[in-house]
RNA sequence: CGCGGAGUGGAGCAGUUGGUAGCUUGUCGGGCUCAUAACCCGAAGGUCGGGGGUUCGAGUCCCUCCUCCGCAACCA
């Protein structure tokens, strides 16, 4: 892929990124995703010999972060440190092995923005002009045609007027048709190639225009170094993330050995910033645009975007404090085809683990060590015979090490694994096929029985070369059990895994404990639950039995339903989650005559409702009220807002009008209603 | 309306240039006992969303319709 090489060693360099996140909350599993597979990426391209430089960071500007700490009483930076060390956290726990974290606070990148901003202005790049949009001023916030829902601010729902906001802009339409070409020329550039299509066809045929890149509607951020009252906006400020890095302005040094990048690994909500904004900016810096942009897919949660506002965010350091790293690495690169959509669920990610990891992988290591303990006391003899059974097994491991390489280089990272596990599923059979325990009962056969297991043992050393970029921990811990000394490099860098027969374990080998235990599937997905409560799908609730009786009798009663009440089972109504929550606010939604906007304390947090009762119930009459809420109904958006459960009211039969149910007595919020 | 994505055995997915419909998981039956109730073998289960067309032959090409998801949408 790149054919720069690093002066100094000499090496191939291989230069990957991703996106630098927003400090505003704590990082999801989504973000982890993204992290995990450059991860995964970095470490195959460094076992092969490159000089990698993994760049991953923080964007860490604009009016959000603004407001998130004047809430919370600090000052922005403040802010950003706090939640930036958090990140850190995060990625030593999911062992991601970045070489630089930038941050657009950091000295060297804000002098960057500023110089490219400069330069870009002195040539006529960049212009001042006006900005028309509409301005809400309770939000403070400057909105465009499209952002408004209802041609009211989508933040409050208020009015908004129309303003005009001097700012910069960036003379984007001049690239288009230069971009066009790229486009066409250069089908490897965007991957998939089918966001090549979108972007062609939504956007750069359409046409460009000019992109305002100023802000004066706030304050933390960049200046514009040439007017103090205009800050740089997220455009210009974290794009250039990729090349403050690598010391740009500063044309020598890293800039020289690693850019242009190989890849941008990005998600497929911001291909088009990286796809058309940064190619045109590189472009009028008259820099190698990167070689390629590859957008993942989202992973999904009960396919649902995963999204902080919703609130069905799933805490990557919760999963790992159960599961350990390398099972939520695992289940991240394998459950979704790199570039598409996949879904996250708390069964598939027990199945995952249960299946892939403690049956398979698990298990092989700990049956072979058991035998070679148990049948030779842990030291195999020099004597081997080896059989026509053996190889096949034995040829598979060069062909796995063919087959891995080639996806990874496409970014096929579950079918690279796939691949793998054909390898350690194809062990397993070869000890049915050879039968270990029987050789075992003979004397004669102990020339084989020691071959058998030779093999199966050094196939696993195989296997943990060819895990090691995407289980780090794990293929160590295979190393262990075999007695491989981790630095003898015969035995562990990436190319040793096509020369079968170089194990030598350094000492005698122990039966090992379960590196992946098995999991109970029911109790798992009871525990994971509670913990990330009422988001996950019906289907996951329900212990199997339960579950499928309740679908039968759904069927069955789909029936009856004609002639009057529905039978339902205890299971069916367990699913519903109703707990009692105090109304602390509420508020009419404007515009509409029907819709009340309420904040519910809850047994954990503050919830928005948004329910349908403003004909019957005044903001004032709810606020204080003690209510009934479905806690786990599906959240949506409801006239713009957020709303995440129901308040249960009574339909009266006569008119129609709604009464809120109520509890006969104070009781504590989030008590459950059965 | 539009744009994009998708509809394949219970679930999750493959099916490149048209030529007997596969994989993983689950279910059922069997085998084995070295191993983490694990592993190995076998079986059942799909008119490939509907309809029409091109072709000797279509999941795969063309037309049309339907449904679901994302961008927009007021009552969960």
């Amino acid at each position: 892929m790149s054919d720069h090489l690093d002066p100094k060693t000499d090496k191939p360099t291989f230069y990957i990124t991703t996106p630098i996140y927003y400090p505003s909350d704590k990082l999801h599993i989504g973000h982890s995703y993204t992290t995990v597979a450059a991860d995964a990426m970095s470490r195959y391209k460094r076992a092969k010999g490159f000089d990698v430089m993994f760049l991953t960071g923080t964007d860490e500007h604009g009016q959000k972060i603004e407001k998130k700490a004047q809430e919370s009483g600090l000052t922005p930076k403040e802010f950003v440190d706090h939640v930036v060390a958090g990140i850190k956290d995060l990625w030593s726990l999911l062992d991601i092995s970045y070489d630089r974290f930038i941050r657009t606070t950091d000295r060297q990148h804000q002098y960057c923005v500023q110089t490219i901003f400069s330069k870009l202005y002195d040539q006529g790049d960049i212009y001042l002009g006006e900005y028309e949009g509409w301005y809400c001023t309770p939000c403070e916030s400057f909105w465009t045609d499209n952002q408004l829902v209802d041609e009211k601010c989508p933040d409050c729902g208020r009015e908004v007027h129309k303003t005009k906001e001097e700012s910069y802009f960036f003379r984007l339409s001049k690239y288009a048709d230069r971009l066009i070409e790229k486009f066409e020329k250069d089908p490897e550039f965007i991957q998939p190639s089918s966001r090549a299509n979108e972007m062609l066809n939504n956007f750069l045929r359409p046409g460009l225009e000019d992109l305002a890149v100023s802000r004066t509607s706030f304050d933390w951020g960049i200046r514009v170094p040439f007017n103090d009252s205009h800050i740089i906006y997220v455009w210009v400020d974290a794009l250039v993330n990729y090349i403050s890095a690598l010391g740009y302005p500063d044309l020598d040094g890293d800039f020289a050995t690693y850019w242009p990048a190989d890849v941008h690994l990005v998600g497929k909500e911001i291909v088009r910033f990286h796809t058309i904004i940064w190619p045109a900016l590189l472009m009028a810096l008259d820099l190698p645009l990167p070689k390629q942009v590859f957008g993942h897919g989202w992973l999904l949660f009960n396919e649902d975007k995963m999204s902080k506002s919703i609130g069905n965010v799933v805490d990557p350091v919760i999963l790992c404090a159960r599961y350990g790293v390398d099972a939520i690495r695992y289940f991240l690169l394998r459950e979704v085809p790199f570039g598409s959509d996949g879904g996250f669920s708390n069964t598939s990610l027990v199945n995952r683990i249960n299946s892939d990891l403690a049956n398979d992988l698990g298990n092989l290591l700990s049956r072979t060590t058991a035998m070679i303990s148990k049948y030779f006391a842990g030291d195999l003899p020099a004597e081997k015979e080896a059989a026509p059974i053996d190889d096949e097994l034995i040829g598979m491991c060069d062909r796995t090490t063919d087959a891995v390489e080639a996806l990874m280089e496409k970014m096929q990272f579950s079918l690279a694994l796939t691949e793998i596990w054909k390898l350690i599923k194809r062990s397993n059979k070869y000890i049915d096929e050879t039968t270990p325990w029987l050789l075992a009962k003979d004397e004669d056969n102990q020339a084989r029985l020691a071959a058998v297991l030779y093999n199966l043992a050094e196939t696993q050393r195989v296997v943990s070369v060819l895990l090691a970029p995407f289980l780090p921990t794990t293929a160590v811990k295979i190393r262990e059990a075999l007695r491989i000394d981790e630095r003898d490099v015969d035995q562990t860098a990436w190319d040793s895994s096509r020369s079968f027969g170089r194990w030598r374990p350094e000492q005698v080998i122990e039966p090992c404990r379960p590196i992946f235990p098995r999991l109970d599937v029911d109790k798992e997905i009871e525990a994971l639950n509670k913990v990330f409560r009422g988001d996950t799908p019906e289907e996951d609730k329900q212990p199997k039995k339960q579950k499928e009786k309740s679908a039968s009798s759904a069927t069955k009663n789909e029936e009856t339903v004609a002639e009057g009440v529905q039978l339902i089972e205890f299971a069916d109504f367990a699913k519903l989650r109703l707990t009692v929550a105090t109304v602390m606010d509420c508020e009419k939604v404007d515009g509409s005559d029907k819709l009340l906007c309420s904040q519910l304390q809850t047994g954990d947090g503050i919830r928005q409702v948004v329910s349908g009762i403003a004909q019957f119930y005044t903001a004032e009459q709810m606020a204080g009220r003690q209510v009934v809420l479905v806690e786990n109904l599906k959240p949506r958006k409801v006239f713009g807002k957020e709303s995440q459960g129901m308040l249960l009211c009574a339909e009266d039969k006569k008119d129609g009008s709604l009464r809120l149910l109520c509890v006969d007595g104070a009781v504590e919020n989030g008590s459950e209603v059965s």
